[in-house]
DNA sequence: TTTTGTAAAAATATCTACATTTTGTAATTT
DNA sequence: AAATTACAAAATGTAGATATTTTTACAAAA
């Protein structure tokens, strides 16, 4: 899923650090990333932590502007449909495609994770619950998008992934607190599953795009609460 | 099309020299990017080479193994596929968004790109007449592109652009000194055009996809001759 | 008083030079 | 030949020097 090769080296961490801890929103959008700040957090030196900022700027989590340092991406409604359109387009195309060449592999995994997904146990720790079901749900939807056979479209696939992340997450929430929303999720991962084995791409393609669409309205409502209209 | 605050400072430029020599061939697939080299090439410190390097390895141009350096990353006629069909199904999916969704302008800035396109003087200083024709046929296909209303698609396909320029160097060489190819690419364009204008989405989609799909043969008799198989 | 301008000071970002760690190579031993 | 060791080359990291931006303090003008 992500990138193998990937040994520890100081840069490395930091990445990996800041990252999580930009989606996870230990900062915030818009938040300035001061040297002297994360040298101290990461326990690092400039060097090193100027390449993992380098590599977050080219993710679109971190902005940079010469001379006057590094910032977390601002977050915003209208970036949000923008992402989530583009995403759900992608994934409705490449469900298309997972649709046509699929195999009998292919519809193992994803009945397989589907039923993993089901299964997750009803609301006890609800914070350990949230990660299983996002990571099972996750699973999921990779499953389903692996059938397109295309490494590219993966990789682009990811990018989306982790640029959605932080909206994502807001939704998260709102879907794992409310025992009605997941209810509803699971039945249309139902209804995808009947599509995807039926083997109507079109058919397919307009309820993945959907599926990818519904988060919309939910995460735009928290976040015109929060201010970040 | 590019980035805008990117300033002068040194991790800037190297990342900007070293890509073009990346994606012009000064460097080859493959090639092993010594620090003591690139820091008297670029004439900078090792810090912001590394920069540079991490920047380049997130859009893959560049891959890294920790503690044993950097490289160009390879070419093979497998990714060569991969790329163009990816790329080559998001523009189609771009191009079905732009005649849904662009207006009167959008035709506009096609219409005329593509008549400056067609502009292009038949070869004199080939070199020159190369870079001439080749910055207009991405204006061109910017111009259709820029019509979906997305931005983030827009930066997908910048994405693939990226990726793709090193194997398109190739193709491009070839178009030119063929005055028959660049006929018959002309054509191609043309047709382009007709369904574009008509508003039939999905028949400007499958000519789109064709048209990225072209190049594919010729670019891996190249790659077959050079060895890179 | 409020605004505007200016210069010094502080904070911050950026870069280089050198130190450290790791890897690659080749000679030497088993 | 295989393993080991010693040495050279290269990557990575830190600390401090340099350059830039931001803030502050203060004064002049409105």
């Amino acid at each position: 899923m992500a990138v193998p090769e990937e040994k520890n080296n100081l840069a490395n961490l930091a990445y990996a650090a800041l990252k999580r801890d930009i989606t996870e929103g230990a900062f915030q959008p818009g938040d300035k990333l001061l040297m002297s700040g994360l040298k101290e957090r990461y326990e690092i030196g400039a060097g090193p932590m100027r390449e993992a900022l380098s590599r977050l700027m080219a993710e679109r989590l971190v902005t940079a502007i010469s001379q006057r340092g590094f910032r977390v991406a601002a977050m915003s409604i209208e970036e949000l449909k923008d992402i989530y359109f583009a995403r759900a387009q992608l994934e409705a195309m490449i469900t298309v495609l997972a649709v046509q060449r699929g195999g009998d592999e292919w519809e193992a995994g994803v009945i397989a994770t589907a039923h993993t997904l089901s299964r997750v146990k009803e609301v006890q720790n609800t914070d350990e619950m949230l990660g299983v079901w996002d990571n099972r749900h996750k699973a999921f939807h990779y499953a389903i998008a692996s059938g397109c056979g295309s490494a590219k479209l993966m990789e682009l696939r990811e990018t989306m992934l982790d640029q959605a992340e932080r909206y994502r997450q807001f939704w998260l929430r709102e879907m794992v607190f409310s025992g009605e929303a997941l209810k509803s999720k699971q039945e249309e991962h139902r209804e995808l599953i009947d599509v995807l084995m039926s083997g109507d791409a079109q058919a397919a393609r307009q309820l993945m795009f959907e599926h990818m669409m519904n988060p919309i309205p939910i995460i735009t409502r928290i976040l015109e609460a929060r201010g970040l209209a």
